[in-house]
DNA sequence: AGTAAATTACGCACCTTTTCGTAACCAGGA
DNA sequence: TCCTGGTTACGAAAAGGTGCGTAATTTACT
């Protein structure tokens, strides 16, 4: 999902939370600052390569907050913006509604045989 | 992302929401009843396969109801199911925030350069 | 004292996997 | 033969994993 075809919010909101990670390492971060090896052993199936750019794409984004300090071992922190905390309770929402609408979801509708009526 | 991590509900909607198509149609349908050629004709960029492939994605996760209608031309109606329904509401704030937090996410925090320590 | 190794957060190159578009084909009644 | 909605095969492109290289300092060993 490279470009967008419209130019609606929604759809530049789901460019960035789309996909395994974001929200993710959204939750991850919510609980506070969290290092780049803090964030890999929390998830040991992402790549790094994949954690890096995820968490420029929210960087980018104004999501994740990136704070390097100078020194050797390397040290960088991430934490989430204001605005990134903002965020978590709408994905919280859309959990809660995945679970609460399951049954409805996936209840008798995906058995009933739909009506099939002669068209007119 | 075909297979989940972890087995919280969170990962499981993004699977379903994630990528350029499911929140357009969405919101294609939450404005009544759309038939096949009408969702083309809405968006003519999603190919013919991607249409189908991703209705039927919406349909298994119980967000979409299709129905077909016996006769000729063949007809198949595509709506919102109640549960679908519930689910506008969760990414219309989702895109609220998105525009909400513009100034925020993209102000000055971008600009300031941050904190450089010594470690201790 | 001097060398070697480990440490952290990446970037890059290579290669595999997945995704997606194109195009052709199918069903079945008017 | 046309229409609508759909499936399938194939190939290109994009996504993603693996492993190597690197910085500058500490620790570990001899």
């Amino acid at each position: 999902m490279k470009e967008l075809v419209s130019r609606c919010p929604i759809e530049e909101v789901m460019q960035v939370l789309s996909g395994r990670w974001p929200t993710l390492l959204l939750y991850y971060l919510k609980d506070g600052t969290k290092r780049f090896s803090d964030l890999r052993r929390d998830n040991p199936t992402v790549s790094h390569k994949m954690l890096t750019q995820e968490l420029r794409k929210l960087e980018k984004a104004g999501i994740v907050q990136r704070t390097t300090f100078e020194g050797y071992p390397l040290r960088v922190e991430y934490d989430l913006t204001p605005a990134g905390l903002g965020l978590v309770p709408l994905i919280d929402a859309l959990g809660d509604w995945w679970e609460e609408t399951e049954d409805a979801r996936l209840g008798t509708g995906r058995l009933i045989e739909r009506a099939v009526q002669a068209s007119t």
